[in-house]
DNA sequence: GCTGAGTATGTAATCGATTGCCCAAAGTTA
DNA sequence: TAACTTTGGGCAATCGATTACATACTCAGC
């Protein structure tokens, strides 16, 4: 009752071998269906469990996924990892997570304790773009474990990737200010060393600019994704001659900042200043001034990641696919930039 | 390169044994210095990892952690996975999460896959208090795999908790409100086969009692945590002769949806009724109209489950030591419930 | 120079499941 | 009935790391 029950254990009961009961287990052929009934109810009846940990050893596949995030108790990060597992856990995967915490050097040692683990694939939204980890991004493409990014993501050759068109949302968002008649739009940025808050200022400067409008330095302010930058932000801007009559925001927290400040500072909203975030957090749609944010799909991308590592470790024609999937992002449009 | 290396290839290199570099990687003691550093060197040269597998197997511990919730993308169990991960990830443990959906057969499945894998111990936040479980449940314990339950418990000899004091948050609670004058408190309730909610019921009654007042059935409402049914749940209190003045909600989704409604219907909040929800949901914080909520204090949550995981597997002594850690709620009093 | 005590390493078994190769019994064919 | 096929299973190696036990060598002591 209290020890584990292995095949041995069955072999013995039944005076056969190991092997046959491997294979019964296995509906292997060449197992007479006598046995193999006898071996199946025996099995069940012992209570027994195969351990993985061998079938790992002999097979070189551990059915674990190593899925490394900046942080699980986020919605965007809550929401994709809940989509990998999903999917995975459908096909037999276990998941194993790992945080870093925006540190690279967490990131490297995650990396490497998966590799430890001999899990079959990584799926990873990367920290930032520095050169630290390329050593170990190729040692696993080398070594043939898939390598997948989503979110955050670096120009590697043969790493496929799941992202969302994140120029595309910036470019939405501020061609959406510009038709609610704002003129003087300006953007709250990110760490720069991430593609994804590249592109949102991409974005943003091209509908800008197909607009006939100037990308003016003084109102692109880069933050961290925080209530409180986002407010400091905000005084920053007030403090212009010409001060802006729209926000677009790369992250929620800071555009709720930012009309927090607005507000404190007598602007009306969207009437003086529309805002828009970015993230479709949970709370922009339950404030009584709700908060336009583009969507970034997160359950979707996490299920379509999960997907992409289980077609490359499928893929048995050893020709490497790249593939990037680009979701499209949704922008939702709400009160604090809904002038009608 | 592209092969992983073993010990093997490490000992053939140096024209050793796999046991030498074994116990040269393990500073055994009975290795020389000159042998020590030269294995080390040419692991390191090699970029040799260890097999986890391997290890595992033979130790009979796989330093694999099984965590079951519900689902990882809401913001209490992000926190608690995120604390259960920082404080296993410093020592050496890798975490696979599972999700259940609420879903009893899906806890099961998970259990069972967990045991499959070997896992060292178990944390989770059970399903429901149904019996279906308590088969696999008892046989982990049997099997002496440390079970730990965190927030959603049930009572099993043997089994350790850690949870909030439900039953004092509800007490709190009701305190507050009707030291806020209030004097019709209802309250919104959970799936009463979950403990939390009977006992935040249960808390939220002996407060009315130890105040002189009565429990109304009436006044009492089971919904689910969701904005929809909290507006539902005051639809039906609007249609009482004595319409509540304050609500209790188990749920901050529902007390938002609460107070969505009774704005709606021309109340005016904190002034005419006072809410409190349950959670402390960064949204309740968020809102212009700032919501009263319990903390639950999850990310403690997280690190103390996992801090009694590591007690137990730590503890040889083979006497089992049950442990029911309660942490304390905090009361956040907000405009929701603050009339000053 | 011989013995006993370390010291440093090799040998081989083990963890549990899988599988290529081999073999015995039963059945088939001529 | 001899020879050949099938069918059903056993034997033993393997995955990689660890470790009890055995062994070789060195050096001290007498």
């Amino acid at each position: 009752m209290n020890e584990k029950v292995t095949i041995y254990d069955i072999a013995k009961k039944l005076n056969i071998t190991a092997a046959t009961v491997s294979r019964a287990l296995n509906n292997n052929a060449k197992i007479s269906e006598t046995t193999r009934k006898l071996v199946m109810e025996t099995a069940n009846q012992m209570n027994y469990k195969q351990n993985q940990l061998a079938q790992a050893l002999r097979s070189g596949r551990s059915n674990n996924v190593g899925v490394i995030v900046p942080r699980v108790d986020s919605n965007f990060f809550g929401s994709t990892i809940r989509g990998i597992e999903e999917v995975l856990q459908a096909m037999k995967y276990n998941v194993i997570i790992c945080q870093t915490h925006e540190d690279e050097e967490r990131e490297i040692e995650n990396l490497n304790t998966l590799l430890n683990a001999q899990v079959d694939g990584i799926i990873i939204s990367i920290t930032n773009k520095s050169k630290e980890n390329e050593k170990i991004l190729k040692r696993i493409t080398d070594n043939n474990i898939p390598l997948i990014f989503f979110d955050r993501r670096k120009n590697i050759d043969g790493v496929s990737s799941v992202t969302i068109d994140d120029y595309k949302a910036g470019y939405m968002a501020t061609q959406h200010l510009i038709d609610q008649g704002c003129r003087f739009i300006a953007h709250l940025s990110g760490d720069q060393s991430l593609e994804i808050y590249e592109n949102r200022f991409k974005g943003y400067s091209q509908a800008l600019l197909d607009n006939d409008m100037k990308v003016n330095q003084d109102y692109v302010i880069f933050t961290k994704s925080k209530v409180e930058e986002g407010a400091l932000a905000v005084k920053k801007l007030l403090l212009l001659d010409q001060a802006p009559d729209a926000i677009f925001s790369s992250s929620d927290f800071a555009a709720l900042g930012a009309i927090q400040e607005l507000k404190a500072s007598g602007k009306s909203i969207p009437d003086d200043v529309c805002v828009v975030g970015f993230g479709n957090e949970p709370f922009t749609k339950f404030m009584e001034l709700s908060i336009s944010s583009v969507d970034q799909a997160a359950l979707e991308m996490g299920k379509v990641a999960a997907e992409v590592f289980l077609e490359q470790i499928n893929n048995k024609s050893g020709v490497k696919i790249e593939k990037k999937m680009v979701l499209s992002p949704v922008l939702q449009i709400r009160k604090s930039s809904g002038r009608k």
